[in-house]
DNA sequence: CTGCATCGTGGTACTGTGTTGCATTCGCTT
DNA sequence: AAGCGAATGCAACACAGTACCACGATGCAG
């Protein structure tokens, strides 16, 4: 692997000139390495093997990291934020969750075309597709 | 008015054969007097005039009433579960979430037409169309 | 190098949403 | 009116997310 998910994680937050400290380095590279939206307690785990980061300085650092634009919230149907490191643009893309382990996936590459008309009065900023379903880890046999 | 919302509530109910409760009815009525989807919290102010109602009971009487089909849950962007009474089928309608006051509308008659191929493994169950923007009473001037 | 300001972090405590368990009460049937 | 199961109220809990404050690290001016 020419280049390592650390160093990745490193270059993309000194790319834009700001501190890459342990906890955002960490933190990012756990969003880099997964292939789908991780819930904070999920990102939570999976910091351990890296060493521990405090779970309000976690929130804090996801946060930043979307402030940043370095990863983007996402939302299922569990009432739970749910963080991707920003592949592609997270406006207008469609999510699907899972109704059995509730896990999301970013469907990247399915642009849903939809026309829609807004009462008066409404106006769009944003639109997302969310999907209910059951995912291929789930599946009945 | 023919048909008070205390009649139809109770009317809704005994349909089903089901146990018109004080706090079944009650909470009917206030959300078949509202004309969008209503939090929890929301709910629960609502139920005062008529009553306050348990904290604990008003979930279950929302679950209950869900379960009935008497009543659908929508989520919003801001984690919280709101509560609609049901004209129409909930499914795969849009909704629109104000990013200011973080009220939440049914656009009912907005039917998307969206196409989107889903990847090998993935069992679409349902689908929801997710609005963010400004409500008519938050538009800038 | 030292002092100082700033930023990031850790920890505790708190809010708010939603749930579980259990004793009591209510709504409906007879 | 009586009795039974269903529904309610209460207390306690679980969990996500936030506010507050103190401490530590980093960067900069003198």
């Amino acid at each position: 692997m020419i280049h390592s998910t650390k160093s990745r994680a490193a270059a993309a937050i000194a790319d834009l000139g700001e501190r890459a400290t342990e906890a955002r380095r960490r933190t990012l590279e756990v969003l880099l390495e997964a292939e789908r939206p991780l819930s904070h307690a999920e990102i939570d785990v999976a910091l351990v093997a890296r060493g521990a980061v405090d779970r309000v300085t976690l929130y804090r650092v996801l946060d930043w990291l979307v402030g940043k634009g370095l990863a983007h919230k996402v939302e299922g149907h569990d009432q739970v934020w749910r963080f991707n490191a920003t592949a592609d643009d997270a406006r207008g893309h469609a999510h699907f969750c899972c109704t059995d382990c509730s896990k999301v996936y970013c469907l990247t590459g399915v642009k849903p075309a939809f026309v829609l008309s807004l009462p008066p009065g409404f106006r769009l900023q944003e639109a997302d597709l969310s999907l209910r379903g059951t995912c291929p880890d789930c599946q009945p046999l």
